[in-house]
DNA sequence: CCTTGACTTGAAATGCATTTCATAAATTAG
DNA sequence: CTAATTTATGAAATGCATTTCAAGTCAAGG
């Protein structure tokens, strides 16, 4: 491979001249500019992006930490950030945690070497303690709210959104809601049962179901609310996949929707468009967008995405 | 930032010493092997992984290109991808180009800038000519089928299971079967016209129509096939999304699946599954990790991936 | 007792481009 | 016509870790 050395040699310059024609650094001599281009261009030389890393101490590359890469949630959220990154130049590194603590801890300590110049955390299996001495090294920003000042924070209110999404169904005139949620560990899962409690009260036995993806599980949780003695008149599903899953096993059992049963769904996805799916829409394309922005400026701001609740026809 | 020569010093020996303990090099006595890893643990060194990569010409770091990142076939190439990259750990760098050539270009430069070891070609702008130069500077893997011997290929034999599909098809009775397509364009989609012929012979006017992506476009484009005066009696979707639609049109004007209409989907994406769909599944997953494991092995192989049918209730 | 091979270690070279510093020539300002 | 800028360029230092080379110690084999 030829080299900056190399370059400098058949132009008859040194390798700063060469290195500030690389740069457009404004005070060269054209004939010597021209003499250098010249050989670049024969010789098809490439600048060793490693050195250069090196040297300046940045990459313009930034790490996405996230849980699962096959997730329609985290999809928007990567989707968000890889357009962001795109506008300036930036490149990202997907690092598929599956919420394991030591591979996040891993990609951490790849900050800390100096392979990204910050890092985004979509979500995360350590504590803040832990993480926040690695922002020494980089901009690390997250995509739920955290009050240490280390951390930028490109978020949305998770838990008004459920506030809103079970007001607007109780002032719809339903009393009986049930819902589903993904893993029931997650700090998500505990905002929507207190979500429900403050405005429902009381959780009747199997009115949530956990660990729904997909349309298949939305399907199943339907069919086991509307088997229970008690069948609850509305459904508020974690996504518009699952939300369509419960659509359609409503449609089977010849139940109208929203007549016999209301559904709302989550993160505006397409399967919602096509079936005219009422969706709390998490804006996670944006939140994903201003992460990415946030890391590029270098910025520890705390900044709230507004989320907006898109009424079509199932509720 | 303390570096190697800091570690050196205080733990009074070369920087030889600590880079062999560093990298597990037998024959360093254990007492200073004791001390460069006290040292190194109280002053919480981490190795610079840009020194590193500058040296070793490698970076353990791949590049994806791929046209589109919020697409479901393209997110389950990445899957597969990420999957195996994972394993192996390698690092993955989402390269998004849009089709355009010049990105593309620009990508396969940060190859030739040592930034990737290897670079994976999910779909591409440019001739196959301007590309192979570049697999001089990295293994270059394509997940389409070409002969040039530069480049390895982790691929299906797409035009086959066209074949085979519409077969199924035929040999199920039909014999009005239409078709949708995403761009019109591209490669698969004159093939899949191409098929068409080779099968059923002339393609009537109405019988195929592009740009199809997500379920409402499948869902329209039902409206429309079963509008025409020779109505279709089954429809071969480009995506189980697509097919998804299709389904709840023909389901939204009472007909029966399959009875009244034969659907047949692609990919074997989750909204098949649940409902029922028939699917021709192109295992982009799979495709994605051979592509990944390729790259690893520095091999320039052609793999194909067999399809296989999926025969679910719809057809 | 000498040779040979297994250990052990550090100095220096290497990979590559950027940046600072020093110097010199050519202009411009006063 | 000096003094102060602006323009132009190269040598050398810098960023950091790996690897080769040379050399030394020590124990085992003959």
């Amino acid at each position: 491979m030829t080299n900056i050395k190399d370059i400098a040699r058949l132009a008859g310059v040194s390798v700063s001249t060469v290195s500030r024609v690389l740069n457009n650094y404004k005070y060269v001599a054209n004939d010597k500019r021209e003499s250098v281009l010249q050989v670049i261009e024969e010789m098809k030389y490439t600048p060793n992006k490693n050195a250069i890393d090196l040297i300046r101490g940045e990459t313009r590359t930034i790490g996405v930490i996230l849980p699962y890469n096959n997730n329609p949630a985290f999809d928007q959220l990567l989707n968000g950030i890889l357009n962001k990154a795109l506008e300036n130049d930036f490149l990202v590194t997907v690092l598929p945690s599956k919420y394991s603590k030591e591979k996040e801890m891993e990609y951490l300590q790849k900050l800390k070497s100096k392979l990204f110049d910050g890092i985004i955390i979509t979500s995360r299996a350590n504590d803040w303690e832990t993480i926040i001495p690695y922002s020494d090294f980089g901009t690390i920003v997250s995509c739920e709210y955290t009050p240490h000042p280390e951390i930028g924070c490109s978020y949305m209110d998770r838990y008004s959104s459920f506030l809103d999404a079970f007001q607007l169904l109780k002032n719809k005139g339903h009393r009986a809601v049930s819902f589903t949620t993904a893993r029931l560990e997650s700090k998500s899962t505990k905002q929507m049962i207190d979500a429900y409690h403050e405005i429902f009260g009381e959780l009747p036995p199997g009115y949530h179901i956990s660990d729904c993806h997909c349309l298949e599980d939305g399907y199943g949780a339907a069919k086991q609310f509307l088997e229970l003695h008690e069948r609850p008149t509305a459904i508020y599903a974690n996504g518009d996949e699952v939300a369509g899953g419960m659509y359609l096993y409503a449609k089977s059992q010849q139940m109208k929707v929203p007549a016999d049963l209301a559904i709302i769904g989550q993160e505006n996805q397409p399967v919602g468009i096509g079936l005219g799916l009422s969706t709390v829409d998490h804006q996670l394309t944006k939140i994903g967008e201003q992460a990415c922005s946030l890391v590029i400026k270098k910025s520890r701001e705390k900044v709230k995405i507004p989320y907006r609740i898109v009424e079509r026809d199932s509720v």
